[in-house]
DNA sequence: GTGAAAGCGCTAACAC
DNA sequence: GTGTTAGCGCTTTCAC
């Protein structure tokens, strides 16, 4: 019971290899009746193409690297946030029978655009999908370029390369969420800003400032506090707008983590959400559901845009537009933690 | 600037490729000087063994397949714990060399065994991490076993089979941990549990009852409600136990997420936690740091085993006992979510 | 200690 | 439409 080969398959079919190989590899230029006959062989032998040998020989392997920032070496935040785009990259895979590698790296060490150079090398992966905020790195997305890998890269703050990255509309949906939070009555708005290298991230905070010109309200920098990403970050900086002498009656948040930071934040001072403290944020994680009250929120298509980012790299976009910057847009969720101003 | 060989490289050192290999994979008989004149070449060239070829030829590849329950199928539960585990297989990889595929799964999908075995054979993966609730389901372990790739199996309710499984002792930290709640006076402790088909997490029920008989308490079948491990399922069982006539003043749930649930049903209900509600969980998942009242927990040490599990697949684990089965201890966290019983 | 030769199982030209 | 023939870049006998 060895395991089969390319060889026994075409025995049994009574065909040369070639013709199992274009049957396996979806390939034209055969007749329907033979492909049938290949097809039965492969399935009584239980044969299946072996990957390594195909690699070698195609100079490519049926893998997909998915390159993030490494949660472990912070605080964990955004777990949702990876949870999210491995979920869509492997909804991908799935359907082009790829298997998905995953590849945490820290962007502050100097070695990342070494390493992940081996890891191309080495692995020889068809294509890679580089998330935020590694990105919008240069001299990373520089050093994967020049392997001659196909790349897609996710939420680069910027397009600034000729390389295909996917972007949802950061400062547009954040501008629309300020005016949403500003048609409740508050017109002391505060905001916290994520990681600065995380340039999707800066965006919205362009937003916020646009969604406050639009409402009529001044833009205030003291209501305006920096944090990291970071569940921790965003206690921090919501305990310190909310000790502020006249304090906001809504906090918007770049992401959710901080977000739910912030309400801890405000019940540990005893103050009500959303009665005296309305607060959002950015992404739809699911901790976003679990946190009391529920966030409200931007639904960041986190899934799709990293689906969509294989379906790119196999070349199984159906659509036109798979090169330069391609925009999913994302959606307002309005769940139990924003709610009209107080007084 | 093609990609250099194994050739380029023997013929810049003066030795045949043979050589060059046994530099490579650091076997003995080559002398001293050889080595070294062949790592200064493999530098200058700027050498990387193409790991597709090695495959090929040696049989194995330089990938470990990490395989669990697919989150995606069901409302996202316990992303923390997948998270968990990632990180602990990556930390191994790392040290090894190798790189991690993930590959979730549903196990309630009859295919999933050949699924796998797709998996091993097109990847041939040199190893697999197996872990619950499917690293009880006998035929998939079968299924894999069968392939003869190495299978280390993370909390299989039981050790049954002649591989390597790592577990923790999940009863053992429930007692004490239902111990502790019995300390602190109450008297109606109810309990939460999880997915059947987890035997791991049946495991923790037992612990409760062992908890309760070694403080003196009596079983109330009325106290134990039935979850599935998800968030939403710990809401449902929290609300219907906190609306008994007789409600209880703790609830130990067999996992982070239904705890978490329970707390945001007593929020609901204007039951205050913990002055009112003791609420206690199992796992340590981020989200218990996250939710408030903090949870008071039990550590499950998922990173560690997990990096243990790699650990062991590639024969890196220094000391003895790498087979049958491995337990590292889970430890009690005490958080603000339990308190003394209220009256 | 070191090397020559024979594959590993497949894909890719190119012929028919 | 289909088959033939070379490799892909390494590891593995086995000889020296």
């Amino acid at each position: 019971m060895t395991k089969p080969t390319i060889f026994d398959v075409a025995n049994l079919a009574g065909v040369s290899i070639k013709t199992v190989s274009r049957v396996v590899n979806r390939q034209p230029n055969v007749r329907e009746s033979t492909r049938e006959r290949v097809e039965r062989a492969i399935r009584e032998l239980h044969y299946r193409p072996d990957q390594s040998a195909r690699n070698l020989a195609s100079h490519s392997s049926h893998l997909i690297g998915l390159v993030y920032d490494d949660p472990a070496a912070y605080d964990m935040p955004s777990g949702g946030y990876i949870l999210d785009l491995q979920q869509g990259a492997l909804r991908a895979c799935r359907g082009a029978l790829l298997e998905l590698l995953i590849h945490p790296c820290d962007y502050r060490r100097k070695e990342v655009a070494n390493e992940l150079q081996s890891l191309i090398n080495q692995t020889r992966v068809s294509g890679i999908v580089l998330a935020a905020p590694l990105s919008n790195i240069p001299h990373i997305v520089r050093a994967i370029e020049a392997t001659g890998t196909p790349l897609v890269r996710l939420s680069p703050g910027s397009h600034n390369g000729g390389e295909t990255s996917i972007v949802t509309n950061d400062a547009e949906a954040t501008a629309e969420l300020t005016r949403y939070v500003a048609e409740l009555g508050h017109t002391r708005i505060a905001y916290i800003r994520g990681d600065p290298q995380h340039q999707a991230v800066a965006n919205r905070f362009r937003g916020y400032r646009e969604g406050l010109a639009a409402s009529g309200l001044d833009f205030d920098a003291r209501l305006v506090a920096n944090g990291d990403n970071s569940y921790g970050s965003g206690e921090r900086c919501g305990q310190a707008l909310l000790e502020l002498a006249n304090r906001p009656t809504a906090i918007i948040a770049a992401n959710d983590d901080m977000a739910a930071g912030v309400i801890r934040a405000a019940h540990r001072l005893g103050i009500r959400t959303p009665e005296e403290l309305s607060v959002a944020g950015f992404d739809d994680i699911s901790l976003a559901r679990q946190v009391d009250p529920a966030l409200t929120t931007i639904r960041q298509p986190l899934v799709r845009m990293a689906e969509r980012a294989v379906q790119i790299l196999v070349g199984d976009a159906t659509d036109v537009g798979a090169k330069g910057e391609i925009c999913i847009p994302a959606e307002i969720k309005i769940r139990e933690s924003t709610a009209p101003a107080p007084g």
